[in-house]
RNA sequence: AGGCGCGUAGCUCAGGGGUAGAGCACUAGCUCGACACGCUAGGGGUCGGCGGUUCGAAACCGCCCGCGCCUACCA
């Protein structure tokens, strides 16, 4: 076999449309269901269906499908469950976007043709993301690609609510909730971002009934809900305002009468010390209404516009209404005096619009018990949490976790399974639609209108991609899952709930390990978001440098517990470094001209020091990556690879194997094409896992040992590597060839010359004193 | 208000009780047979501040200053 050549440059787009193709053809990523191999497995954090590649799945993505190539070339049976989301608000939000540009609206076109509509843009736009993963190299097992809303986990989610609910587990309330005038639906505690800003604190002037002339001045952040108080309150023991309790005050512009009430929560510090009770709008006034037995005067419509409650102003926007309120209250004396204030409000999580508190009937999981287990899972480490500081996290959220509301007034989504009779009122909650109500008999049943929180779907994701509830091999095989990987901003939506409903439904973790990973921001260390306009596009990144290059910035970029600020001139530095890593391949080949490994015999070696050790630092690299990537620290294991292929392969060996190679002794000439072909590819399968196109290109040049490599008297069991990348040296399972060397972890005592070597190195890494000694040690290595 | 994290070379960042590291940028040489996306030789940092532990601290501890993020019902 003769040594091919290679491109001068290494051209990665070339290189990048080749392989992956031919990968899948191949059915490299398939899973088997159940092997005697030990398995591994990942869920992918589905993307949303109709979403793009942005630097965040990018990350992610990258993480995985490195720890799934290490896996997989250790030889274990790897799954790696690919899908996507339904992500029903954004979803819906982008058709609506497209049917407001049509000039109508989805109620002109009803629930089912508006539901038929997002299939349809599902259809049109759902792969794109899909092609993007596989151009960043993800090795998903594409044939088992789910959707949080296909026929199979439709079912896993109806199965869920349904036992949910005959557990007790699901109910429905009426009480306040983050409500998004915008997008027209409840939200959860947590899809609410809360943004400090400037406020207003206004002074107003409740005239005290039946007596002429004095007044409470409540402070409000929010006047325009003064339309729907119904008390005001002081603290019991505020002696400022000991005589009003009880009393009446009257409330401005609305003309009605309120109670005040004492209650605790009052801060007699803030403020005047007297504050209007508006139960319907605000969490701490619902909460002292139920205490005092308040009305509960709902103000506002689904779109934040004032109702017929609020009389005068019925028919303003809820911030328009705040103007005019206070000019009002002004006009007629009643506004003491406005304070600058900082406040902050809470922004729906897929629109930014100001959430309103919203009185209304919803659906909620009662989380407690679930929560408990899932913090035992996690506190007697049934499910480790990397980095650890994330656990605080989790258990401080866990620990205060309050019921979550599952109801969404949107149509793109898991209907909930739930019948309301006409009749007699009863609620009836099936597997299979019912005909009629469980309780009456009557047939005058409706389905509930409100769909599933996304969230509901994506928790269960783990078991339901695996064919949950069947019983499955897959289920048998691959739950729990290994790893999951993810960004901590899903840490409750997303994680949380997962352990949740994991414990629950399947009396197990659904992950062995957690490792959250940090944010991508820009240079400045903004998160990117397109209104702030500094998102990178990965693929536009991918198209410049590389993806291998990409994928490398990312990994050596991922240090645990920081964020990254990604700096274009690092990916040029990585894009470089393929570029190294092809040219020293390109050397090596260049110069293994006559060279068959296969025909080599192991007593025909003559290794000299520099052989020897340019061997143990391999050694030694596998072992620093094996060793990292078990604690998913991915920018050490870069960085030994990066160490080890530019500073000592490139820099020390090529330059000393020159001296043999060009030097007319055949024997040696043969020792060292053996050793830099042996590191070359060993050095090939560990860029692998972070650069998997170019090490890919070059492997299918590089002589191929297939049959063993030969020791007299018996074949070796050398033959480590039968296909491409299926076998990986790691220090539970040493490199049978380095065994031979004898100089596997360490046995290989340093002999003089090779002591030089070692402190060289040393020196190196602590100072820049290397190239100083470069001659010298040379010469020792020669000689 | 609590919790977490971060402050190291001009910039972006690793590292972590024992002579300060990488990429990019910078200076001076290199068209010598893998690579100018390169090679060689350099310049540049009292590792946020102050105390403490130690033979020794950038690293460990305490406090302080600055920045970021997450949680929280002060209207």
């Amino acid at each position: 076999m003769s040594g091919r050549e290679l491109a001068k440059g290494y051209e990665p787009h070339e290189v990048e449309k080749r392989w992956y193709a031919e990968w899948e053809e191949k059915g490299y990523f398939r899973a088997a269901a159940s092997s005697e191999k030990k398995p591994y497995s990942i869920v992918i954090p589905p993307p949303n269906v109709t979403g793009a590649l942005h630097m965040g799945h990018a990350l992610n993505n990258t993480l995985q499908d490195i720890l799934c190539r290490w896996k997989r070339m250790q030889g274990y049976n790897v799954l790696w469950m690919p899908g996507t989301d339904h992500a029903g608000i954004a979803t819906q939000n982008v058709v609506e976007r497209q049917l407001f540009a049509e000039k109508k609206d989805r109620h002109e076109l009803g629930r089912e043709a508006f539901i038929e509509r997002v299939w349809q843009w599902k259809a049109e736009s759902g792969g794109q993301i899909i092609g993007q993963l596989k151009r960043l190299g993800a090795s998903c097992d594409w044939e088992r690609e789910r959707f949080t809303m296909d026929e199979g986990l439709s079912k896993a989610v109806r199965t869920v609510f349904v036992k949910l609910y005959e557990d007790g587990l699901i109910y429905r309330d009426n009480r306040l909730i983050n409500w998004c005038p915008r997008c027209h639906t409840a939200l959860s505690d947590i899809e609410v971002e809360h943004e400090e800003k400037k406020g207003h604190l206004w002074h107003i002037r409740y005239p005290v009934v039946g007596e002429p002339g004095r007044f409470v001045v409540v402070a409000t952040t929010r006047p325009e809900t003064m339309l729907g108080d119904s008390a005001v309150a002081v603290h019991p023991e505020d002696e400022r305002y000991g005589d009003l309790i009880g009393k009446k005050v009257l409330l401005p512009l609305v003309n009605r009468e309120i109670i005040v009430v004492a209650d605790d929560y009052v801060d007699r510090e803030f403020g005047t010390g007297v504050v209007k009770i508006t139960p319907a709008h605000d969490f701490n006034d619902f909460e002292v209404g139920v205490r005092h037995d308040l009305d509960r005067i709902n103000v506002f419509d689904e779109s934040g516009v004032v109702n017929a409650a609020g009389r005068q102003y019925e028919g303003l926007d809820r911030f328009a209404a705040r103007v005019r309120i206070v000019a009002d209250l002004e006009s007629i004396g009643l506004l003491e005096k406005v304070d600058e204030h900082g406040m902050s409000t809470g922004g729906c999580y897929r629109c930014k619009t100001v959430v309103e508190p919203y009185l209304s009937l919803q659906w909620y999981v009662k989380v407690a018990p679930l929560a408990e287990k899932a913090m035992e899972a996690v506190k007697d480490g049934r499910t480790r949490i990397v980095p650890k500081q994330w656990e605080n996290t989790y258990f401080d959220w866990m620990e205060n976790i309050r019921d979550w509301c599952i109801s969404r007034q949107i149509w793109w989504g898991h209907r909930i399974p739930a019948w309301f009779c006409d009749h007699c009122g009863e609620i009836t909650v099936s597997m299979e639609d019912p005909a009629d109500c469980a309780q009456c008999g009557s047939d005058e049943i409706r389905q509930e209108t409100d769909v599933l929180d996304t969230w509901f779907s994506s928790a269960l994701w783990p078991f339901s991609t695996m064919g949950w509830p069947d019983q499955t091999e897959e289920l048998r095989s691959f739950y729990p899952t290994s790893c999951l990987v993810t960004g901590f901003d899903i840490l409750f939506f997303w994680v949380a709930r997962m352990m949740m409903m994991g414990m629950h439904f399947m009396g197990d973790v659904p992950f062995r390990d957690v490792y959250i990973h940090a944010l991508v921001r820009d240079a400045a260390g903004q998160k990117m978001s397109k209104s702030k306009g500094n998102v990178i596009d990965p693929l536009t990144v991918i198209d410049q440098y590389g993806t291998d290059a990409f994928r490398f910035t990312l990994a050596a970029f991922a240090a645990q517990g920081r964020d990254i600020k990604l700096a274009e001139e690092r990916i040029a530095g990585y894009r470089n470094f393929c570029n190294k890593v092809w040219n020293a391949a390109r050397f090596t080949l260049m110069n293994l001209e006559g060279f068959d490994p296969e025909s080599m015999e192991f007593d025909e070696l003559q290794l000299t020091e520099g052989d020897r050790w340019i061997l143990h630092r391999l050694n030694e690299t596998i072992k620093t990556v094996d060793e990292t990537l078990t604690d998913y620290r991915y920018n050490e294991s870069a960085m030994a690879l990066y160490q080890f292929t530019w500073s000592e392969f490139c820099d020390w060996y090529l330059e000393l194997a020159k001296q043999d190679l060009y030097g007319g002794d055949a024997e040696r000439k043969k020792t060292v094409q053996y050793v830099l072909w042996h590191s070359l590819e060993t050095l090939l399968r560990l860029l692998h896992l972070f650069m998997p196109f170019i090490t890919e290109e070059i492997w299918q040049v590089l002589p191929k040992a297939g049959s063993g490599f030969g020791v007299r008297g018996r074949k070796a069991k050398h033959h480590l590597y039968p296909s491409c990348w299926r076998s990986i040296p790691n220090s539970a399972n040493p490199d049978p060839f380095l065994k031979l060397l004898q100089i596997w972890s360490g046995s290989w005592r340093l002999s003089p010359v090779s002591a030089i070597f070692e402190e060289r190195w040393r020196c190196h890494r602590r100072s820049r004193l290397l190239s100083s000694f470069h001659a010298a040690v040379m010469r020792a290595c020669i000689s």
